[in-house]
RNA sequence: GCGCCCGUAGCUCAGCUGGAUAGAGCGCCGGACUUCGAAUCCGUAGGCCGCAGGUUCGAAUCCUGCCGGGCGUACCA
């Protein structure tokens, strides 16, 4: 992916990031500096330019100097000396440079300058922290993808939210993106659940059975034989146990993708399209995949199987496609739907995978790259396990007992923010402690509302200072002078964070980093707000301040948003 | 055995693909409501970044080898 100074802001000049602002001073007078031939190479690196973790770094800082040493064979506190002589600012937009340790630049802004920034987030609203990093590239994410053979559960949840928060991260970065659930409803356990479901069926009967281990053990298996017991249950009677199975099969994955269904839009995530295995089945697709890598001979016959050659792309074996008994498996119709992904235009695609899948990723790999694509134009993000507890105690969650809470369980106890919120605390790489208990806390052990709270409390002195009439709201750069409090002038530093937030979540994928960075963010406006009065008794002060507080709340809002949870007006 | 992920404060976790004195929340202890929402804030304490080497001006971050935990390793999905 792009490096952040390949990013491109073709807007007018004020508009630019401050960072990047900084990072052009730095290669201007680097230029200007070899030009006068203080320099003796014209070999510069790549300008970076990062925020100190100390404020008593500055502003913003470069190790321009370090990286130069070797080229310019100079120290590099010398070579700090030059740039800082070569250093050009007409706008007067440092307050001083210095350079400090082993040859870090440290540049101290004017507490003004920062003030575009506020300009920008009224400007930009809704699209502030937007940019179009991705310029159009069309991209679909895949995720979630159950097998319509049981609810989903809170692993899932933590699918969909991941999934959906990169889809809005993506595309609020310019990318063209696609949300789409891979719905498995043919093969082999979607007969074991329409043979479950008529052995429940049978049991109804009081016909003497067993119910294997095997099958789907759920009590949601026994509801839904009783459903077509009243629906249907002559009609299934009167065919033969072949034909009543499959006919249970499929009424039951209907039901239970429509409960799946339900249970993500309650949930919050909206797909683009849900697309069918059958589907690839039946209009011909699996067969001409096969049928392509026999012809390209990437696929050979041994032991009654057809195999594919993996590890031609670096898989550790090879895999089977057909069966010795004439059956496609599962990586069969995967080749055909990941090809087909390709040829509907998408330069990338990237599926979200429970982490247990791991295993599956060299092999998918190597047959994207089979059909002549990228390694680079496929992508699988491995979501770690939940781990489910009330007041930190496990909860039992045993999928082969049937016995596990499910998605809508959770959404029903702590509501759709919280849960979403949580999801996304984490690195998906890591597992996740989900304690229901707390996520129903409203205190500040509840990052959710921690958030939202500030969102709330923005809005609540919004209405109060539009009642008194002291105060307008919107952009007015009179006002927006007066702020040179300290804690002020974080804040607006803060949000000129946002739009490089988004795109590092963008670059890696991350969502994460969003809810981390809201969290800073509400902790920022807290202490703020803990510490000095928005309505106060001098007008051109309140409005200044009320500007402040309206741009942090948009901000918020527009984070949220990405993550998928909602910023209340009032809680 | 082999492969992937994880190991950072008592607990749960960040750490912007190599930067300066490693951060936050919770928990502990001590403070702040007659004023815009206390679902909040302020302060104190707490660390061989699993261990050992290596790469370099510089490593929690990259490389190698160990230790510990999770997952995977099907003609299952």
């Amino acid at each position: 992916m792009n490096r952040t100074n390949a990013f491109q802001f073709s807007r007018e000049q004020k508009s630019m990031q401050m960072k990047q602002k900084i990072e052009q001073m730095i290669l201007a007078a680097a230029h200007r500096a070899r030009e006068a031939g203080a320099l003796p190479s014209a070999d510069f690196p790549e300008v970076q330019v990062e925020e100190p973790k100390l404020e008593a770094h500055g502003d913003f800082s470069t190790n321009l100097a370090m990286t130069m040493a070797s080229a310019q064979k100079m120290a590099p506190r010398k070579i700090a000396e030059i740039i800082v002589e070569h250093i050009h600012d007409p706008e007067n937009f440092l307050l001083r440079t210095e350079i400090a340790g082993p040859g870090f630049l440290n540049f101290y802004l004017a507490p003004e300058s920062w003030l575009p920034v506020l300009e920008r987030v009224y400007r930009e609203d809704t699209a502030f922290g937007r940019t179009n990093i991705g310029n159009g590239e069309r991209v679909q994410v895949e995720f979630v993808s159950a097998n319509p053979t049981g609810p989903l559960h809170v692993g899932h949840g933590r699918g969909a939210a991941v999934g959906d928060a990169v889809a809005s991260i993506l595309s609020a970065c310019g990318y063209d993106v696609q949300r789409e659930y891979y719905i498995n409803d043919s093969g082999r356990q979607i007969r074991t659940l329409g043979r479950s479901v008529y052995l429940r069926l049978l049991q109804l009967w009081d016909r003497p059975v067993e119910f294997p281990k095997d099958a789907y053990q759920g009590q949601y298996i026994a509801e839904l034989a009783e459903e077509i017991l009243d629906a249907r249950g002559k009609e299934i009677d009167a065919l033969d146990e072949e034909d009543a199975v499959a006919e249970c099969a499929r009424y039951a994955a209907s039901r239970i993708l429509s409960g799946i269904r339900e249970d993500l839009t309650a949930f919050g995530v909206k797909y683009d399209r849900w697309y069918s295995e059958q589907h690839l089945y039946d209009s011909g697709q699996v067969a001409d995949a096969i049928e392509n890598l026999r012809r390209t001979g990437q696929v050979y016959e041994k032991d009654g199987a057809l195999w594919f050659k993996s590890t031609d792309f670096g898989d550790e074996k090879d895999r089977v496609v057909v069966r010795s008994n004439g059956e496609t498996t599962y990586f069969a119709s995967d080749i055909a739907y990941h090809q087909e992904k390709y040829e509907r235009g998408f330069s990338r695609v990237i599926d979200v995978w429970g982490a247990d899948h791991h295993g599956y990723i060299p092999r998918m790999s190597a047959a994207v790259q089979a059909s002549g694509r990228d390694k680079d134009q496929f992508h699988v993000i491995l979501v770690q396990l939940v781990n489910l507890l009330r007041g930190g105690e496990p909860v039992a969650m045993s999928t082969r007992a049937g016995e596990f809470v499910t998605l809508k369980d959770v959404v029903d106890e702590v509501g759709k923010d919280a849960a979403r919120f949580l999801f996304l605390t984490r690195h998906y790489e890591s597992p996740l402690d989900f304690d229901l208990e707390l996520a129903k806390q409203k205190t500040n052990d509840n990052p959710v509302y921690y958030v939202q709270y500030v969102h709330a409390r923005i809005t609540s002195i919004g209405k109060k200072a539009d009642e008194k009439g002291v105060a307008a709201a919107g952009w007015d750069p009179e006002a927006a002078k007066v702020l040179q409090e300290l804690e002020e002038i974080a804040l607006i530093k803060a949000l000129a964070r946002f739009p490089l937030v988004l795109q590092t979540a963008a670059r890696l994928m991350e969502p994460h980093r969003i809810a981390y960075y809201l969290m800073d963010l509400a902790s920022g406006f807290h202490a703020y707000y803990n510490k000095h009065r928005v309505l106060t008794d001098d007008p051109v002060l309140t409005r200044g301040r009320r500007c402040l507080v309206e741009a942090v709340r948009k901000v918020i809002r527009n984070g949220l948003d990405l993550m998928g949870v909602s910023a209340p007006e009032q809680m």
